[in-house]
DNA sequence: ATCCGATGTCAAT
DNA sequence: TTGACCTCGGATC
């Protein structure tokens, strides 16, 4: 389900919790361990990097969650019965939060936590971080620009939703490699990143890059009311900017949306 | 009732 | 590059 701004919004809301005792269970059984050695401790608060989110126990012990493609926390209240698939609910007082199909869900110390980080490119909704470090090796590289924006140890965060629509908000063809961009364009890519996950977190997580938060793409003359999107998942549907069929093609094994003559 | 795809990643080839 | 992982909602019959 999530690209980072959802990861990022569902860390606030986790958030809420920091300082509390929680009661941890798993219903669906494979959690159960790891979930009996930290109940009851306290909640020190959740970490995101990218798409992983890492809560915070006491001595320093995390939970690492990674929703990949199916999982999905729920809040709810107590008194619903998680399903048999939840791998791990939470509880304080009368409200629940029931996580089910996550990629990940592990217990992990602060030196299995700084592997993740390790293996994660700048994450644009992270204090600090900057695209500066990937500058060089951006320059050198043959990469098709569509793969770069999904490959988590570059970019942290962003999925194929944000892959597709900042391709086209910058008219470029997906296939053109990283060294044929100009740095300041790729700062330009870097700072959009950044506009569109926080406006997106602001709202709740819910994407919408077609919103008067986001900037017009240049071909773009009129912001289109009802979608959310201008070119993910509009196949064969008439691009914003000039009209053309919106194409739909594999690459970096996900499917790409994209303009042939905007993005030319 | 069944099928299918999905905002993801990694290990194995 | 391909398959496995894993869940659920919406489309299809």
């Amino acid at each position: 389900m999530p690209e980072g701004d959802l990861v990022r919004k569902l860390a606030n809301q986790w958030d809420e919790w920091a300082g509390e005792a929680l009661l941890l269970t798993s219903p669906q059984h494979r959690f159960a361990t790891e979930a009996a050695k930290l109940n009851n401790t306290v909640f020190q608060g959740a970490h995101t990097h990218g798409k992983h989110l890492f809560l915070e126990f006491q001595n320093e012990l995390y939970v690492h969650i990674h929703l990949g493609l199916y999982g999905r926390f729920v809040f709810q209240s107590v008194s619903t019965k998680p399903r048999d698939t939840v791998r791990l609910r939470a509880t304080l007082g009368s409200q629940a939060i029931d996580l089910s199909g996550p990629t990940q869900c592990e217990t992990l110390d602060a030196e299995g936590k700084a592997k993740i980080h390790a293996r994660l490119g700048p994450d644009p909704l992270r204090q600090g971080d900057s695209i500066e470090s990937l500058l060089p090796w951006l320059k050198e590289s043959k990469w098709p620009v569509g793969k770069t924006l999904l490959e988590q140890s570059k970019i942290a965060g962003l999925g194929n939703i944000y892959r597709a629509e900042i391709l086209f908000m910058f008219g470029l063809n997906p296939h053109t490699a990283n060294s044929a961009v100009r740095e300041s364009e790729w700062k330009s890519i870097w700072r959009l990143s950044q506009d569109l996950l926080e406006a997106s977190v602001a709202r709740g997580g819910s994407i919408k890059t077609t919103g008067k938060d986001s900037p017009l793409p240049l071909t773009v003359s009129k912001r289109p009311s009802q979608t959310r999107a201008y070119v993910y998942k509009r196949t064969g549907a008439p691009c914003y900017g000039c009209g053309t069929p919106i194409l739909q093609e594999e690459q970096a094994s996900r499917t790409l949306y994209w303009c042939p003559s905007c993005q030319a």
